[in-house]
Parts: structure tokens; C-alpha cells; sequence
DNA sequence: GCGACAG
DNA sequence: ATCTTGTCGC
């Protein structure tokens, strides 16, 4: 798929803020359109090295049939700063998100706008791709919610700043609460939508649990 | 100032 | 994220 990014990537946390408040004010709500392919991507370390392996896995709608995956490896340039993901991620991920064909959404493994600017990597991938995403994160960066119901389904409100950011959803029975907000190009709810589409029978949606799992089998 | 802090 | 064995529970 074509990416839109002028972006050097090559930057200091410093300027990494600046562009990302900058980037902000871009992020658009909506609502999901007919979904028939869904890519998953995911990103491994190893050790504490510069390096890791970036991984994504297409996935066909409805049925979650697995289409095509790619996994690569490359160099890590930036470090881990809380509320500064992308601009570790995005780099490793660039050259398979362009191999890959252009989905019609991307489950990412981390926050949307549920993040202190409203730019987590999944807004970040919406961006430069222009395809709606949503992010699925394992633990909450910013927000405050109740602990969903029990049953597979149930889902509580993420507060930040008066606002419904996304929503904690229980995508298994006895299991910890998933966090999902919408990445970009879609509102609330249309992201909770989204990644209840793509569960199975496990915690994580398909398509970010084989993802995950390919970039660490392959390490 | 103190604590929190996706992956 | 990653380093790690066995272990408790559905």
C-alpha cells in the first residue's frame, strides 16, 4: 500500500513531541465501512539490543481466513519513551506496511488516542496510511475505567479529560480487560465494533495474536 | 514536587 | 518488550 510519510524518522524525543502534537490536530473520527480485510502488525524485541522483528498478517472478513503474512527484520534507532511508541515502531513497520496490500483495516498492538496528545501508534499508523485503524492495547497509558462485566463482550468507558476515549472490553471470559480506542477514522464505538469482529477464541484478536506470535517465532 | 508510564 | 519454572485454574 502507498504510505504518506515525509517524516525523516530520524529524530530526538524532543522534535518526536513537537511532530506528534503537530500530528494531533489531524486525527478524524467515522464510522467503519465494509470490512473484508483486516491487517494485524506487531513488533518483537530481541534482548535490549537495536534490534527487532516487525511482523503484520493479513486476514480475510468475515471468517478471519489467514491471507498473507510477512515478517522483517531491522534496527532499532529510537528508544522506549512512554507516550513516544510510534516513533520506535513505525520505522520496522514501514516496509512491510508498503509490501502489504492495502487493507481495509489495521488492529495495532497499543493505544489510539487514548494517549497524553491523542497520538498513540495506532493514530500514527492511520495517518500514514490513510487506512482506519484501531488500537488494542494489553495495559492503559492514560484514562481511568470500570472493570467490565464477566461475560466475552462486556465493556466499560475510557475517561480522559471528560472524554470517552475508547473502551476496556472483555474479549475473553477470565481474562484481563483488552483497551481499545479508535486509531484514526473512527470513532469510539466503530473501533470497539471493530476488534470485536476479530476475536476468536483467545485474549487477542486474531489478527494481533499471529502477528505477535510470528515476530516472536521468528526471533 | 510525586507518581505513573502502551511496547 | 524481555529475562524465566513451575503452578493454579478454567
Amino acid at each position: 500500500m502507498d504510505i504518506q510519510s515525509l517524516n525523516e524518522w530520524d529524530l530526538s524525543p524532543r522534535e518526536a513531541l513537537r511532530i506528534q502534537t503537530e500530528l494531533a490536530g489531524r486525527i478524524r473520527g467515522g464510522t467503519l465501512p465494509s470490512v473484508n480485510t483486516v491487517l494485524g502488525v506487531d513488533v518483537s524485541y530481541r534482548r535490549a539490543d537495536r534490534a527487532c522483528l516487525a511482523a503484520a498478517v493479513l486476514m480475510e472478513l468475515p471468517g478471519l481466513a489467514l491471507l498473507r503474512t510477512r515478517v522483517e527484520r531491522s534496527p532499532l534507532s529510537f528508544p522506549y519513551v512512554p507516550g513516544l511508541l510510534s516513533f520506535r515502531e513505525i520505522p520496522p513497520l514501514l516496509p512491510i506496511l508498503k509490501e502489504m496490500p492495502r487493507p481495509d483495516l489495521i488492529i495495532v498492538d497499543g493505544q489510539g488516542i487514548a494517549h497524553p496528545r491523542g497520538l498513540g501508534l495506532a493514530s500514527h499508523i492511520g495517518l500514514i496510511t490513510g487506512v482506519p485503524t484501531v488500537g488494542c492495547a494489553k495495559s492503559l497509558l492514560v484514562g481511568r475505567c470500570e472493570e467490565p462485566g464477566r461475560e466475552k463482550g462486556d465493556h466499560a468507558p475510557i475517561i480522559y479529560g471528560r472524554r470517552t476515549v475508547g473502551y476496556a472490553l472483555r474479549s475473553r471470559e477470565g481474562c484481563r480487560p483488552l483497551y481499545v480506542s479508535p486509531g484514526h477514522l473512527l470513532h469510539p464505538l466503530e473501533a470497539l465494533k471493530a476488534v470485536t469482529m476479530c476475536l476468536g477464541a483467545y485474549r487477542l484478536p486474531e489478527p494481533t495474536r499471529l502477528a505477535d506470535r510470528l515476530s516472536r517465532e521468528n526471533r
